[in-house]
DNA sequence: CTAGAACTTAGAGTTAACTTCAAGTCAAGG
DNA sequence: CCTTGACTTGAAGTTAACTCTAAGTTCTAG
């Protein structure tokens, strides 16, 4: 079963100028062509496309992930360089979920904040609770909010 | 204590040019100035400049802060609908998370898959390997990469 | 009082990742 | 054979979020 750039782009859920775009971009040599030039998807592409969607959602760049799709095409004696770029990946992507999780506690916090304000019928109940009557699992990130960050960058 | 626009900066770790730009698109209107016009960041408008930092990485836009920041201001009657905007974002965030989580298993895979490819000396050993002899919790991930996906979108 | 560093603005430029357009080609059904 | 819908390309346009430039102003230290 082969498909048209029109039909995996169905498929996969993207816009069919995506596919051609990422094909113009490089990160798609193993695509095929009818002798008439139309792009003719295999089954087995479906593979390579998924990494690629794995990739863009990790944060790489078109370009990052080119490179990847150039080694892996050439074989054997990049097998390393391929480890290591996905090993890189995974403490990226480590990163990624802690920084996600202190923004939800952010947002939790918040969320409990106007809570309290909705009940009070102001913000300044919230606003003004001394830290201790603040529940317990609010604190830190409410002295976090008010303050300096450290040395990392927060915007 | 009040900060210039370039040591509110230096303090956040973020460009002058990236406070400027906010305060252009309506993002920082707390900000007072001074009587030549220049911005006086206060010791409190930290707070603001944290939550915009957080709204951010969830992923907002300027114009979606905007909106928040224009509610905060009005006052007390936007309570619900700022609660509201939380909670919204906190059901994106859980999107977000599952969505990292999967990427991660998909990259863990990947580190599977070269490392035993490197041990083998051909990628063909974690190619073409029975899905039975694949440890058990790389299974899934690897069905779902080799077939298209449902409904949801991949890339 | 003055030099110079840091501030101000409007507006232009940058970058990534698409997206659209125009003009033409291919392929399947009737 | 012809129509028609989907395909092809290069090139231009779009969007978000900055980032830089130029011309001018403000503040602070000497």
């Amino acid at each position: 079963m082969v498909y048209t750039v029109g039909e995996m782009a169905k498929l996969l859920g993207v816009a069919a100028s995506t596919l051609r775009y990422y094909d113009k971009e490089g990160l798609l040599p193993f695509v095929e062509r009818s002798s008439g030039g139309i792009r003719m998807f295999r089954e087995s592409d479906i593979e390579w496309l998924q990494v690629i969607g794995c990739m863009k959602k990790a944060g790489m760049s078109i370009k990052d992930i080119r490179q990847y799709i150039e080694m892996a095409l050439q074989g054997g004696d990049t097998i390393d360089l391929r480890l290591a770029m996905f090993q890189r990946q995974q403490e990226v992507l480590k990163q990624q979920m802690a920084e996600l999780q202190h923004t939800m506690e952010m947002v939790d916090y918040k969320c409990w904040y106007y809570e309290t304000a909705k009940e009070a019928g102001t913000v300044d109940a919230p606003q003004k609770m001394e830290l201790a009557e603040v529940p317990e699992r609010f604190r830190k990130i409410r002295q976090e909010l008010r303050t300096a960050p450290g040395t990392a960058a927060t915007m």
